[in-house]
DNA sequence: TGGATGTGATAAGCTGCTCTTATGTTGCAA
DNA sequence: TTGCAACATAAGAGCAGCTTATCACATCCA
């Protein structure tokens, strides 16, 4: 019985019980009287009981108990929608909404930063939320599932489920201590990194890529230390453990104590991209996050054709 | 745009999310897949965008960020009456509501406690608030204004806007000191009152009636104090300072220290009534609250034509 | 690769709701 | 009593929304 409510039902109630009046109600939501006086007789009939008192002649209808009761929830609900619609226009113009974005390690130090600066600065009322993880399988399972909106990733494989925003191209490069490269730094040869003690991550997806480049180089990496951490690996050849082979990304160029060097001949760069569901409307702020992240990530887009076309 | 949106858009909006189907959707509201369809078409053109990613296939539809905000709204509305019906079966059943009683000083002492007490037993979750003064237009203008559901009265006019349910006949008495009462407690003579000092209410509806009621007897009161507290004033009996008439239910008859005598010939009783306003409808908890009234005030009626009839 | 299956969209037709217009009914006021 | 003002009700017109039937499309499996 209650399921016959109808909005415009409650619209009704409210114009009624302000005016007091059916006819006065009708006037101001642009019906006429008998049309007002039935849309109230079907509420009286979903609810199973008059909702006002109409008292006959002149006087004002007023509220039974009923009414009130009916009234109150009318008025919550009408409110809900006007607010509602508040929503939905801020949504639309991109300026209020949720994004949540996943991230791994290289890109949550070197590019996110000034994405999110970005966005808060040009649309403080948009949350960002951040996931990160080194598993970029799970990265992908979780944005597929919807918990996220948006993924950075590497684009090492081929999946027609992801629509793919190409940002950069990451070259890989070899890393050594400055107090153990007395010559010009110069390009790493195959020769030289198969002779090198080095220093890795994990397995990783990052690492599993890295190997399966130097292997086509010829090389079979002797690793004497990993860690899950870029810059605990940095650290580990600036102490002069080792050398490393990291995505540029991932390097802290700043770092005085360490060189980076292009590696001769190239392995295959890693394509950053950030990634959405193929299909899935995004957020009018969803996409413009990812415009974001290609503005941001010009600079990487020229030092990587940069050093990846030394070759 | 938005005024378009109906409930049953909503429905099928939560459902079709719950399902991830519009077949199953429709299946579950008792719809066709067809007509499910339409719902949601029609929904998508009052929000202005669409609601779902139809990915085509066997495979989920999923909401789409405006959908999501929509269905949050959606969820609140559906709720919102999902226990509007609830509230409505409680207030239909008298188990619950608000009941605003008006009341007067020998009432709230004598009567109110009784039925507050009956009414809590029998229905907890009824609230009742009180509003007291001894000013009876007052009370009489906050029924009809609607802030009072009910209020206690002496019948003293006729007022056609008033349903009145009578309660009971109160007489009016004097009332002297024991100490300066020797003789055996006969009734009061008009000739022993008009030698006595008296004491009085402030001028009130009540003290009016006594005027004039003593005025039909021949007596012209002669006031030596007067108080608008009844304990106050039948503690200036007490302590020798005069007698005084008031109503049998604002004196505390359990007083040893004063005794109470009908009055001969008798002025004739105040008839206390509660009154609701005429043609209103009155919550089943209000009703109740009448009913109460009237069995709790039972013994007044017995005892008020015991000392009425003594003439 | 091609058909089977499952899914939503769309067209057509019909039902029924919800307006409007017109009239009835009721309570108040003069 | 009459007149007025207000709500209720009846009847009809228009249209929204449902059902049936069909299309279009993607996946899955042989």
């Amino acid at each position: 019985m209650l399921q016959d409510l109808e909005i415009r039902h409650l619209a009704a109630l409210q114009a009624v019980a302000e005016e007091g009046s059916f006819g006065r109600a009708a006037t101001r939501l642009g019906f006429t009287q008998s049309a007002v006086s039935q849309q109230i007789a079907a509420l009286e009939r979903a609810v199973g009981a008059p909702v006002f008192d109409r008292p006959g002649g002149p006087r004002r209808v007023e509220l039974t108990p009923t009414g009130v009761l009916v009234l109150g929830h009318a008025e919550a609900i009408l409110g809900r929608i006007r607010t509602a619609g508040e929503d939905l226009a801020r949504l639309r113009a991109g300026s209020a909404g949720y994004v949540t974005v996943g991230t791994f390690q290289s890109v949550s130090v070197r590019i996110l930063p000034a994405v999110v600066k970005a966005m808060r600065a040009e649309r403080p009322d948009v949350e960002i939320g951040l996931y990160e993880t080194d598993e970029q399988l799970e990265l992908i399972d979780r944005l597929v599932a919807g918990s996220l909106d948006l993924t950075f990733m590497v684009q090492d494989v081929e999946d027609r489920r992801l629509h793919i925003t190409d940002l950069f191209l990451d070259p890989f490069v070899a890393i050594t201590a400055t107090a153990d490269t007395p010559q010009s730094t110069g390009p790493m040869s195959a020769e030289e990194l198969r002779h090198l003690p080095l220093i890795g991550e994990q397995t990783s997806s990052c690492q599993l890529l890295i190997d399966k480049g130097l292997a086509a180089i010829g090389v079979e990496p002797r690793y004497v230390f990993r860690s899950g951490d870029n810059a605990a690996l940095q650290a580990m050849v600036r102490s002069g453990l080792g050398a490393a082979v990291m995505p540029l990304l991932a390097v802290d160029t700043d770092d005085p104590e360490v060189v980076v060097r292009p590696i001769e001949p190239a392995i295959p760069p890693r394509p950053v991209g950030i990634a959405s569901v193929a299909g899935r409307t995004l957020a009018p702020a969803t996409e413009r996050f990812v415009e974001v992240a290609v503005e941001v990530s010009e600079p990487y887009r020229t030092m990587s054709s940069r050093v990846a076309t030394r070759r």
